[in-house]
DNA sequence: CGCACTGTTGACCTGAGTCAACAAAAGTGG
DNA sequence: CCACTTTTGTTGACTCAGGTCAACAGTGCG
């Protein structure tokens, strides 16, 4: 898939750029007609299904992305198999280590995804001409770690059933900050792992995330539609059992 | 304590820069001698004593500070006291969430260290005027998101075994860079941290730690000279043990 | 329909937590 | 310098949260 180009009358915002979300709360928000224009030069937009591997841990770095939709999951492994889910990323997300030689993480599509890809030195040349760009860039990665920092405790000092309640609530206020905002009392969603990826993601066994979303279920904080569709009805009350 | 100036023959490098830690590796390494000068002039060096408390949790961010020596450790804690560790900082290390409105840890000397400290207005306004220092602080945050991604696979996913060692490893590796570059088979130190961090650290209990400890010792992987100095003959055989 | 996958539930087991006693350091004051 | 307290670390006995193993139930797909 190319993406579209609109040089007519020479730079105006590309079409596909129009409606991407990286463009409003993304690093694109930064830039301006000229390098939006010089970027998407050089971008790719792609669509994986889930499942799909786009990053292996310990392989060379060559090309960033930017997530446009669906959910990716950043995971590291142990050599005898053991998994960690150590991060997920959403729309409008950049995806990948700057200035780094070799990934750190594997990267897969959780759910279908559609990203924009750019290549390593690209974008490099981007970040080095554009402060601003780079500052955007920092924010990110000064939030993503907050977040595993976040995270590190829920890991080693919570139990099962907050470990799953807290899960519950990250996905609930991440995956459509919108209606979050529009809605921050209640929640309606589908989740974007899977029983075995929830379970890595919280250092538990597939079946002890099963029987934790049961007690949830019993206890009424949250109603299972099925399998994978989840609503809240008291976000307050889910909050008060994450710990 | 206030810093020595030497503004003789306006801006040579100020005097208690000279011998910091921070100007080869860290931060102000990418400073020339002007912006140096000019930042000396708001930097104040502080020792404090193990066990202070350096800065709170959700209090307002007023100062940001390098670690000249000793180290820090980070922290987050849940309502009914349960705490974890989410990371150390050597020197030397920047300290503090860079354009944020609150501290999202707890900072607490975890050994006598002296930090160099600067207020919040006069460091952005440093980094807004010098892309290099930011690139170089970027540079470091990108360094304990890693960290902070590989931490989060061993407290999730590795048994208490594994957690001990790799917490040995990471201090032999880490904290005395330079010993550990020219004697990269073994190592011999001082915890920077006391049983009941190390299991704050590792998601432990004390005793936990102290009977894992007590393993590594009856299988000869370490020595424990005392409780607080242990050696290490054969890193690759404790790596091994990591998991 | 039949197969493969994913999720649920139960029975049982085990690694790490809890509780408690003690030992060894590290302060503290006379 | 020594008694005395306080703090920190070790070890043992017992418990329990969460893992393991196994059976089964949905769900989707060729």
């Amino acid at each position: 898939m190319q993406p579209e180009r609109r040089d007519i009358h020479n730079s105006t915002t590309p079409a596909l750029c129009m409606s991407c979300e990286a463009r409003h709360n993304g690093m694109c928000g930064v830039l301006d007609a000229k390098q939006l224009l010089l970027m998407s030069r050089h971008t790719r937009i792609e669509t994986h299904a889930a499942g799909t591997e786009l990053i292996g841990d310990s392989t060379p770095i060559t090309s960033y992305a930017n997530v446009m939709r669906g959910v990716i999951k950043l995971t590291k492994i142990l050599e005898d198999g053991r998994q960690q889910v150590v991060g997920l990323q959403f729309a409008p997300d950049f995806l990948g280590r700057l200035f780094g030689e070799e990934h750190r993480v594997n990267a897969e599509a959780a759910s279908e995804v559609t990203i924009c890809r750019v290549p390593k030195t690209a974008l490099e040349q981007l970040v080095a001409d554009s402060p601003a760009l780079e500052h955007r860039l920092m924010q990110q990665a000064l939030r993503e770690l907050d977040d595993a920092r976040d995270w590190m405790l829920t890991l080693g000092r919570k139990t099962a059933a907050e470990k799953v309640a807290s899960f519950l609530y990250l996905i609930a206020t991440h995956i459509d900050p919108a209606a979050f905002a529009r809605r921050p009392d209640s929640a309606s969603f589908d989740l974007p792992l899977g029983r075995a990826d929830i379970g890595d993601f919280l250092g538990l066994t597939i079946e002890t995330v099963s029987r934790q979303l049961t007690k949830l279920r019993t206890d009424k904080v949250i109603t299972i539609v099925n399998t994978r569709h989840v609503d809240i009805p008291d976000l307050a009350r889910l909050k008060g059992r994450c710990g």
